[in-house]
Order: structure tokens, then C-alpha cells, then sequence
RNA sequence: UGGGGGAUCGUCUAGUGGUAGGACGGCGGGUUCUGGCCCCGCUAGCGAGGGUUCGAGUCCUUCUCCCCCAGCCA
């Protein structure tokens, strides 16, 4: 077979097939997911995780998964298993290589004495606002620091103590020896150890002083042998850095670093500070808020893997700052689930139904498809009866041009059941609508009539007698503006109408004993899912995403 | 005013000197026992100016706008 091999996807996949043609890096591909585990991950990190992982499959390599843990103060064991949990239920596997920065930090050190003593580090005493102030500005040039020019034995002697706690925190760093006037912020002598006596989650308090991830995350890929080192575009300018740690140690067949740009979704926020701060303020009910855009909110708001993995792949990957349109996202999610959520009839805001011509005690089983797009999906039994409920919107007293639904003298289809004709409409002394009264016609039985007459619609329905009750959360976006983050409070707009709870709803019996996470369409309405929350008494459904409504969009066209 | 990046339909993204393409969205139509799915069609773009060239989104040049950097965070 004469097979052409696929055009590379994205710059990176370019810039890979270039190096595995001349060699660099060893003809392989080794890359690394690295996240800190001080927060949840989120739709951001997928597209990451799926870039690195995706490579590797891609291109015959390995992708570590290596927890970038060298800020102890930031830190917690509980986000490294939610981490773990959230790449894993993402269906990426790192196998048995499973890494800590923390696990090198006995071989940084030996790192950063190497770099002692080729005169290439120095311990300051200077105090932090000293050494800001040594810094310089954007347009002005650093000032040496006077311990800049210390013996290598007086280096050693007081590096050696630091480790050894002699110390406050705080009171001295390492630094690297590079250059005060260089235009790059990063190289005027960077720190790269400071004094922290706080305890850590792994190596407990056998440190007290911990590496900068400038000088960690460069020796931590060189060591587990990392080809290609992907990261986002803020650290474009730390690049310089990187490469100069490798080259100072002689580091062989050095990792390449390569520059994307993050992931921005319209109407929601992606930095872990904003999300902890919707979090904490109590604004969401947790990092797996069904509206957050974590991994956990959107496994527990419905979203399948295969959908987000689609999704990262149809984004691309680039240089340039975006926004994508959360409407993909929401494309990717409909059709994976369209493809394999089981149909079923939910009334969401229940209006009575009487079918007065229907005999009183009849119970009749009506055979439904389970999914119209998969017929292996089989078929079930719904039952109907004399009185029903339907949906409030699937029916207008004085219906609009185009509205195909129930009205008064109007007859419409029962989805799998019966033509119904609404004869009367019955309220209470407020006017409000409380129950319909309805003839049906035996013969359209199954949904078709015998003398071909048609309807313009057909609607869904419970029996009243059989439905099960259930709570359904009713989502939508978190915030009103596109683009959140470049609001001064990103809490002023916060869409108050982001939940909607529902508690009057009514479910086909063949939903009890659905099982926690099942998916489900429920017909005309969306995908619905079943909530952690829900008891074996009284399910709880979130809904993940409604199906797309013409009629909606005829009805806002008209009300404008 | 220093350095590093970036600019292609509304949005995301291809295009590597030879007819600017795809996806999402929007609009219109077909089909339909879900106003869903599916199918068809339409819409709409190279930040600006100059130059090189038979030919420029692509090369050169000037400019404009946007993002990032002055943590002992990552």
C-alpha cells in the first residue's frame, strides 16, 4: 500500500519531524506533562495533556507525567490524586513513569554545586527588596550584587549551610551568575534556591531549601531523558534560561523547549487563581461545579473524554492569543453524545393532561427506540395511561405564528403513543393554567393515523401514574461577558442565572436505578446526566448540554 | 522608552512564491414520529502602506495594533 503520510497537524509536529530527520534529540520523542499540583486541572490543561500525550503516540514515544512540586507553601497531596484521577479518566496513561521534581531534588542540589563551582553561582545575602532593587527595570540595566564575586569555597561553605538550616528564611539565595544588564529579565542573576522551612508533601522537612522551577524544570526533563519540552507562551522569554542551565551542566542531547499558546474559552475564566477565587468566595459549589470548566465540573456536568480529546484536537495548537468559542466545545460534546446517549421522555416543568376518551383503568405499554441513530440499541416499553403530564412549553393558549405545538382545538403527536387534540383548558383563580383536557384518537395508536392526516408536531410525555420524580439542575454560562478575565471583578459578572434548580420533575420509569454519570437524552430537551447528589429515593439529574432549538431561535427572533 | 512573541472569514485554524481551504457559528432549504440528528446551499477573511516578482497571505521594508516579562510563584 502506497500510504502519504499526513501533513504535520501544527508548528510542533513540524518542528518534531524536522528534528527526528537530523537528529537532534536523539531521533526520539520523549515528552512530559507537568503539572503543579496546587489546584484542580482544567479544559486549559486537557488541551496540554492531549498535545503531549497525542505527540508521543503520535510520533512511537513516551510522555511522563511529572509533578512539578518544588513550592511546598502551594502544595497539596490531595490535588496530585485529583490530578492523576482527572488525566486518567481523560483515557491518557503514563504507565510506570510517574515523576516528582521532588524525587531530584537531591540531584539538584549536586547540580547546583557543580554550578558553584565553575563560578557560575553565588549565595547573595542581599534581602529580597534588595535584590529587586538590584534587578533594575524593563529599560534599565541591573546592578551586580556585592557577594556576586564570593570565592567558590566561600559559596560552597555557605550553600552547604543553607541546606543545613543555619539560616532564617529568606535571608540568603543562590543565584545564578549570568549577567545584570542582560535586556532578559530572566538571566540578571536569577534565583534558583531559596529558604523555605515548610514542610513538604512528599520529602517532608528534610529540606528546607527548594529549587526554583527555572532550574528544576530544565534538569528535571534532562533527566528523565525529555526531547521536547512543551510549555505556554508566557515562558517564551525564560527559554534563554532553560538552555543556559543545560549548557553550563553539559547536559547531552539537551530538551528542547517549545512555546503554545494556553487555552481561553468564551465566557468562563481558565487561571487557577480565578477558579480558586469562584471556589472559595462560594460563587460555585466546589472545583467539580458542574459550571466550572475543570476537568472534574465538566465530568460531573456530563462531558464524555472522547468529546474534550475532539475538541483539543479540532482547536489546533499555535502561537497566537485566542478565545475559542465554547459553541465548539459544545458541537464536539453533542455529537459524541448523540452517537451513544440512550433516548428517554423526562417532563422537566410538568402542565396535567387528561384524556378524557382514554378509558380510565387502561395501562398501555408503547415500545420506544432506544436510539434512533443505533438500532442495536434496542427498543423499551413506556407506559401510558389516561392522565399525563407534558412539558408547559409544549403548549400556548394563544400560540404564536409558527408555534406547531398543543393549543386549544389543536392536535398534535404523542411521541410513540397517540394524536392528541386539546379540547379544554382548565385554571385556577389566578388564571394560571392547571391542567389541560384532551381527546385522543384510538386509531393513530404507534403515531400514525390510518387516513394519513398529519400533525406538525410531536411532543413528549410521562404517565402521570408511572413517572418517577426527580430534580434536575438546569445550567448555563458562568459569567455574562466573553471574556471574564479582563473585567476588574470578574464577580460582577457572574451570571445569576447560571443554575436553575428544578424540583418538579417527572421521569419515565424506566430511569429508575439509572446509575451515577449515565448519560441520557432526554427527548427534545438535551443531554442530562445523573448527579453524585442523587439518593436512591430521588435522583438528580444535571442537564450537559441542550439540543440545539430552532424554535428558540424563531421565538427570540420574534420577540425582537 | 528595553527584551521576547503574535496578527488570515464573527470564532478557531490550514496555507512554506502559482485559483485563500476546513471546522464552529450565522442564514436559507431538504428530510424527519425529537423544531434533534442527517443532507444541500449561502455567508464571510489575508492589520496598513511601500517594494521585489510574470505572479505575494507567503520574500524585503516602514508602520499600526495586541500579548508576555521587573515573584525568594509555576
Amino acid at each position: 500500500m502506497n500510504e502519504t503520510k499526513p501533513a504535520p497537524a501544527n508548528f510542533i509536529e513540524e518542528i518534531i519531524e524536522e528534528d527526528l530527520r537530523t537528529g537532534r534529540g536523539d531521533r526520539r520523542i520523549h515528552t512530559r506533562f507537568p503539572p503543579e499540583p496546587n489546584g484542580y486541572l482544567h479544559i486549559g490543561h486537557a488541551k496540554a495533556i492531549c498535545l503531549n500525550f497525542g505527540l508521543a503516540a503520535k510520533y512511537g514515544g513516551l510522555c511522563n507525567l511529572r509533578f512539578d512540586d518544588t513550592n511546598p507553601s502551594k502544595e497539596d497531596p490531595e490535588y496530585v490524586e485529583a490530578i492523576k484521577e482527572d488525566i486518567r479518566w481523560l483515557g491518557f496513561d503514563w504507565d510506570d513513569r510517574l515523576y516528582f521534581a521532588s524525587d531530584y531534588f537531591e540531584r539538584l542540589y549536586e547540580f547546583a554545586v557543580q554550578l558553584i563551582k565553575m563560578g557560575k553561582a553565588y549565595v547573595c545575602d542581599l534581602s529580597p527588596e534588595e535584590i529587586k532593587e538590584y534587578r533594575g527595570t524593563l529599560t534599565e540595566p541591573g546592578r551586580e550584587s556585592p557577594y556576586r564575586n564570593r570565592s567558590v569555597e566561600e559559596n560552597l561553605d555557605l550553600f552547604a549551610r543553607m541546606r543545613a538550616g543555619e539560616f532564617p528564611d529568606g535571608s540568603r539565595v543562590l543565584l545564578a551568575k549570568i549577567d545584570m544588564a542582560s535586556p532578559n529579565l530572566n538571566l540578571r542573576d536569577p534565583v534558583i534556591y531559596r529558604i523555605l522551612r515548610v514542610p513538604h508533601h512528599r520529602t517532608g522537612r528534610k529540606w528546607c531549601i527548594y529549587p526554583m522551577y527555572d532550574f528544576a524544570h530544565p534538569l528535571s526533563d534532562a533527566l528523565e531523558g525529555i526531547t521536547h519540552s512543551l510549555c505556554t507562551l508566557e515562558f517564551e522569554d525564560h527559554r534563554p534560561l532553560y538552555d543556559w542551565f543545560l549548557e553550563a551542566l553539559g547536559i547531552e542531547n539537551p530538551p528542547r523547549q517549545i512555546e503554545f499558546a494556553r487555552l481561553n474559552l468564551s465566557y468562563t475564566v481558565m487561571s487557577k487563581r480565578k477558579l480558586l477565587q469562584l471556589v472559595k468566595e462560594g460563587h460555585v459549589r466546589g472545583w467539580d461545579d458542574p459550571r466550572m470548566p475543570t476537568i472534574s465540573g465538566l465530568r460531573r456536568r456530563g462531558y464524555t473524554p472522547e468529546a474534550i480529546r475532539d475538541f483539543c484536537e479540532r482547536i489546533g495548537v499555535a502561537k497566537a492569543n485566542s478565545i475559542v468559542d465554547i459553541a465548539l466545545l459544545e458541537h464536539c460534546l453533542r455529537e459524541d453524545l448523540n452517537r451513544r446517549a440512550p433516548r428517554v421522555m423526562a417532563v422537566l416543568r410538568p402542565l396535567r393532561v387528561v384524556i378524557e376518551n382514554y378509558p380510565p383503568d387502561l395501562v398501555e405499554e408503547m415500545e420506544a427506540l432506544n436510539n434512533p441513530e443505533d438500532p442495536s440499541m434496542g427498543t423499551r416499553k413506556v407506559p401510558f395511561s389516561r392522565v399525563i403530564y407534558i412539558e408547559r412549553d409544549d403548549f400556548r393558549e394563544d400560540p404564536p405564528p409558527k408555534f406547531y405545538r398543543l393549543a386549544p382545538g389543536r392536535e398534535v403527536r404523542l411521541r410513540y403513543a397517540y394524536f392528541i387534540k386539546c379540547t379544554d383548558v382548565i385554571k385556577d383563580e389566578n388564571g394560571k393554567i392547571i391542567e389541560l383536557r384532551c381527546t385522543y384518537d384510538p386509531e393513530t395508536r404507534g403515531g400514525r393515523a390510518p387516513d394519513g392526516r398529519q400533525v406538525k408536531a410531536t411532543i413528549h410525555w410521562v404517565s402521570a401514574a408511572h413517572a418517577i420524580p426527580a430534580e434536575i439542575r438546569l445550567y448555563d454560562r458562568l459569567f455574562t461577558k466573553e471574556n471574564p478575565a479582563e473585567e476588574e471583578d470578574i464577580t460582577a459578572c457572574l451570571n445569576p442565572k447560571s443554575l436553575e434548580v428544578l424540583t418538579d420533575c417527572w421521569l419515565e420509569p424506566s430511569l429508575a436505578g439509572a446509575p451515577v454519570g449515565a448519560h441520557y437524552q432526554f427527548e427534545r430537551l438535551g443531554y442530562f446526566c445523573v448527579d453524585p447528589d442523587s439518593t436512591p429515593e430521588r435522583l438528580v439529574f444535571n442537564r450537559t448540554v441542550e439540543l440545539r432549538d430552532s424554535w428558540a431561535k424563531i421565538e427570540k427572533k420574534g420577540a425582537e
